[in-house]
DNA sequence: CGCAATTCAATATCTCGCAATTTATTACAG
DNA sequence: CTGTAATAAATTGCGAGATATTGAATTGCG
């Protein structure tokens, strides 16, 4: 298989598009290797019964436990509209349950099982085999990571700007 | 914010759990960093009558017409799957026609419309503001991406070794 | 009490990926 | 050649995700 990478990609000559493919190699780029972890993260969560959004769901769980469907929503950067169907499946599954708070009835609290608390050590597992495949060194991962959540950070300020 | 080691970041040094955590983060933020990309395009997109995954494949097109669906979909990092009810939305908006080619009937040819190429003018404006989004300079931008790009390229090749 | 804000749920549309199917092409055995 | 098997390309169906819109229940405050 021949590389992806076009042969006529030249970032250093800006040409009268440069803006148009500048941002579409960014907008992209980010794109398509969000979805080619998907991808990589797919066949070592099925054997444990996960999907990767639904992952993502349980590594803010392990680190802070009984959280509110909006303050999962918060950490996640998603809505509560995406988060119901997917906490509904999870709790059918057996991961979690799903309560309301006896302070405040319109709050729904969050609560990982013990079989989602015993999950946590395979978890470890499946991430270090992913940190292999992306083979790159811990800093090399750090120091991507930040730059990604800037961005992040970046776009939402602007966001929430207008 | 800018001190190269932030005091409560500490990758070199960690317990038990920092490959899950590790792994948790950079995974995590490509997620929820593409999907706040995508938020931010959509406002941008929607008085053209666009969708991100289809600005994306007109992106693809504008640079290389007449593309089969699966060259398409190997630009794109997508399955023939994900791309056929795309293009047939995009095809009934009248953004692009869908015709066997005439030497081997089983390919399916996908040229744009008058109308998107006309089109690419206002994709520009929709580019220059996103890019303003990030609020990153140029050679920032080129760098981020080069690096994501090489993530992918990792990730893909791990995952055709196996 | 009445009204606005908060929180979640229900619905509809568009993606994504995989597996199974259909249709076309190619290879090959006879 | 010819018929059949293998291969290739696209489509279809299914389950799960994201998002916006709408709506309903709850709370808080004037």
């Amino acid at each position: 298989m021949s590389s992806p990478r076009s042969p006529n990609t030249r970032p250093n000559m800006r040409s009268a598009n440069t803006g148009l493919r500048l941002d579409g190699q960014l907008c992209f780029a980010l794109y398509s290797t969000s979805l080619a972890l998907t991808r990589q993260y797919k066949p070592l969560l099925e054997p444990l019964g996960l999907t990767y959004p639904q992952y993502l769901a349980l590594l803010v769980l392990w680190e802070r436990d009984a959280l509110s469907v909006s303050e999962l929503g918060q950490r996640l950067f998603l809505d509560s509209g995406t988060l119901t169907p997917l906490l509904k499946r999870m709790e059918a599954a057996g991961w979690l349950t799903r309560t309301r708070a006896v302070d405040d009835e319109r709050r729904v609290i969050v609560a990982l099982t013990p079989a989602a608390q015993a999950l946590r050590k395979q978890a470890q597992t499946v991430s270090r085999q992913l940190a292999k495949s992306t083979g790159c060194s811990a800093d090399e991962l750090v120091d991507l990571t930040r730059r990604v959540q800037q961005l992040r950070s970046q776009l939402q300020a602007d966001a929430s700007a207008q």
